[in-house]
DNA sequence: TATGAATGAGACTTCATTCAT
DNA sequence: GATGAATGAAGTCTCATTCAT
């Protein structure tokens, strides 16, 4: 079996060490189950990855790939702001319904204080999505769209916010909980779609 | 030194404890570190708790009834929505700003992915502050000040969901961050206050 | 309570610590367990005995003084060989029945492989009994009793070791066990002395 | 030094846990002291055995072989009452002379007394000596070799009480010390062999 | 090149012993 | 003198990482 590692093995090392460190946080995790999960031997994985935090790393820009794909994707296609805020939820709900591990490996990110690159993550996730934002809210202010008195910056934050606690409650165990305490326990998505826009749509405007 | 531990010494190791847990997780915090900080004996943390998941539950504990009391406070002595809402903020931005361990513990709850106990620690610290965002909402609307087509649970859900953006984003390393990246590297707290409660009311009414 | 211990009460930490020390050994026992069931502090035991080892040594030297004196007494009062031996099965049987933990900590002396003055202490224990049983068979080899072929030392060395193995029987779990795979589940205390008494004096004459 | 471990370099560990659980009990015995003897790592003892009872209980049974090997070869290849007796005594002296370690064991066991499995294993061991030397003692009874008014259970129990005896007394540092209390310092075998023999033989006939 | 056994630092935890009260 | 909380060394066990095969 001394061959070279396929590509699908390459992903499947990655999906299973995103979904560990998504469940059990990068001291909780073990490399050896990791291994084990994806079928490969431990000595493979130090191949690819330098240390745990450097394989912890390469699951944070997997994970943070995909979403910006799927989330910008849902963004682009949309042109008015209402628009692009209902195509963003629809995009979270099944996103994070479908891709629990990336969100959760998202959350795990958030809660990485004691690592020096902290700041640079978020740098580099947050930007994009924050500039996107602010822009679409910019354009619509100028087209009066929007109340002179209010900040876009400030509208776009509060806006992720609210997206980012969407996705979080449709992937990880505590937000889950959360939600059902507020909403019961099986959430009709179409309804909380409609809600929350409505709720966005006039906060913003 | 074998002097009995006072009154202080073990809320030291309490404070101490959730800074390190806080900051490390369950699994990345290490009791020597701890008792080093704290200037105790490894001994002496496992007179008082039994083991080192026993602490960690012991910090969650405080940090949630300290958390309780300030915000249960806040709301308390407000008269109107609007009024409650305000207090909230205020009081979520400056306690963030002061006791940031305890909101970072928060967070480490909100990642407990897996523990058989979340939802129950979910049902019990969420249940009480959902029930009272609910009863203020509906008790607004039978008012009239909230249209029909509105659930109460659904807005007293995203209300509670910018309100715990906020309070991460004024205490956890990777949520300040995104906020500057958002509002700038200093954020003028009584604007924040001031748009966020305008966004609020808007959404809500 | 601030009292000068009683009499008693240091004789019943000496039997707790005798049951502990013979249940589980000196690395296995606990001061702090023996220092509740007695129900003292654990500061009181290192008031009268130096550390761990001194309270393990004086238990040996209280249950070595009672079996002494006990199996004296049985020797002592017999007049014949024949009648001795009796008195010595029979001491052995209840005394081993009603104070199995002396005879538990006489077998954990035996195997005190690793400690300096194992032999001082065999010496001190055996050499009593050793020589009143060479001289008892003594005499009576010189009374013709037992042909001169046979050296009393090894008949008062298997003579003993009979005895030992009887008590060793009567109190620990393991060599309970055994006699009842040897002899069933209910032994005739009566009928077992009467066999070994035939044996013995046999195997001696 | 990352060399697999030789099948050699097992037996080592085996034969130095033997070692040290024989000298120093469960509890007292040290697993670092034990790889750090057999110059192996720690966590290679954590591979094969799970746990320090786990290896343990390897101990007691490679053991327990041994012995049932030996004793079970010298009591098959005789053929009288008497042959047996002899065979077994020899085997017994030439054996804890050898391997010490593995008596030592033994008598380990038969202190176990905090250890509920401590009846299943006295089962396991003494179950098939017992069965065999009643068997012969039958046998020969009912050849007339000896009286009816003995109870072949009793003498075969007796019978194994003495040689017990006679292993810990060449391989236990108390009964060693114990042994030349009652036979002076240098045992001559063949002389205490012929002895017990005699002793046995008119014991049981 | 892939493997996975071996390594050993370091984690949690216990408990004999000390000593301020 | 009695107490029992505090100490901290030492134990068991885990697991990231290495490296001979």
């Amino acid at each position: 079996m001394n061959q070279k590692l396929t590509e699908e093995k390459q992903q499947e090392i990655l999906e299973t060490a995103t979904e560990e460190f998504g469940k059990k946080g990068l001291a909780g995790a073990s490399i050896r189950s990791i291994a084990q999960t994806s079928g490969v031997s431990v000595g493979v994985i130090y191949k690819y990855y330098a240390d745990k935090e450097d394989l912890f790393n390469a699951c944070v820009d997997h994970s943070m790939e995909c979403l910006a794909r799927v989330l910008g994707a849902a963004a682009e296609k949309a042109t008015t702001l209402s628009d692009m805020c209902e195509c963003l939820i629809r995009a979270c709900i099944s996103f994070a319904r479908e891709h629990e591990a990336y969100f959760k490996m998202y959350h795990r990110i958030t809660s990485a204080e004691d690592i020096d690159s902290t700041e640079k993550i978020a740098e580099r996730i947050e930007s994009g999505s924050a500039g996107m934002y602010i822009d679409v809210i910019k354009k619509a202010r100028s087209k009066g769209l929007i109340q002179k008195d209010n900040d876009p910056a400030m509208l776009a934050f509060f806006f992720d916010n609210l997206l980012m606690m969407l996705h979080f409650s449709y992937s990880c165990r505590y937000y889950k909980k959360r939600m059902s305490i507020y909403l019961g326990e099986d959430v009709d998505d179409e309804r909380l779609t409609g809600q929350m826009l409505k709720f966005l749509m006039r906060g913003i405007s």
